[in-house]
DNA sequence: TAGTCATTTCGCTAATTCGCGAAATATAGT
DNA sequence: ACTATATTTCGCGAATTAGCGAAATGACTA
């Protein structure tokens, strides 16, 4: 149990990072799968990780494993939507995020067994062999 | 300059500590005084100056200084409204956010001469010499 | 002009955070 | 059972942050 202080702080350091925010922002159109996610960010499996865990820790998404794979979608909750909708207004126009959108896209076109396994290059592979 | 997206970020970071959260709390009622600001947190002046640093730097309050004083308000702009209306539903009922209020009301009665070079021991006394 | 005092800046240490690769976990397919 | 593989956990070095006291800054006062 927590005090609605340190949960509140809770909440905003998870959003004090730029690569927590991308991963809000791909998650405001559709439930993704962890391959994806680490595809656009192109960071280490490992820390993308520990950027998901710490954003369910904060209740701002929530987990589905289905199979091998894991499945991320936002939170519900009134709250969470609230406050992701303030600085959605500002971000929505900011160029990492609509080029995180753009190669989001052409990704949902890759079968997600050809995605996984592959890094940032290899998915752009993917893409070009699909489309 | 920088982009939206790292602007979000640095707003973000700002709101997540305890002390930058009381902070602004207590700038909801009325402008205030550094000392009043270092009084109720009972931290170090330099500390809470780091942190008023922080909070300006992210746009979210804003300085004036009358001759060796200097008074913080929450900044004027739109968003920072909607902001703090949105986590200050879940910190209002806060204890630490309430005990703030309450000793910041009481300190309200102690002329600003007497409040600074003291401590919040100290600060208390003053309290009960102007009750 | 010298002194006092509120506030900020500086220098430092301790604690936390970030990113990675390696190892561990768990599940699908053979 | 065994292998392959998507994801998480672990361990670690680099970078950032939090806190303090000391020194610097700037403004009132005598």
């Amino acid at each position: 149990m927590t005090t609605p202080l340190l949960h509140t702080v809770q909440v905003h350091k998870a959003l004090g990072h730029p690569a927590r925010l991308r991963i809000l922002a791909m998650l405001r159109r559709s439930e993704l799968c962890a391959c994806q996610i680490i595809a656009v960010l192109g960071l280490a499996p490992s820390t993308v990780s520990a950027h998901l865990a710490d954003l369910r820790r904060a209740g701002l998404l929530i987990a589905r494993k289905s199979g091998r794979w894991a499945h991320y979608r936002l939170a519900p909750s009134q709250s969470t939507r609230a406050m992701t909708d303030d600085w959605w207004r500002r971000v929505r126009r900011d160029p990492q995020i609509r080029s995180d959108a753009a190669l989001l896209g052409q990704l949902k076109s890759v079968p997600v067994e050809e995605l996984c396994q592959a890094d940032l290059n290899l998915a752009r592979l993917a893409i070009s062999r699909h489309t």
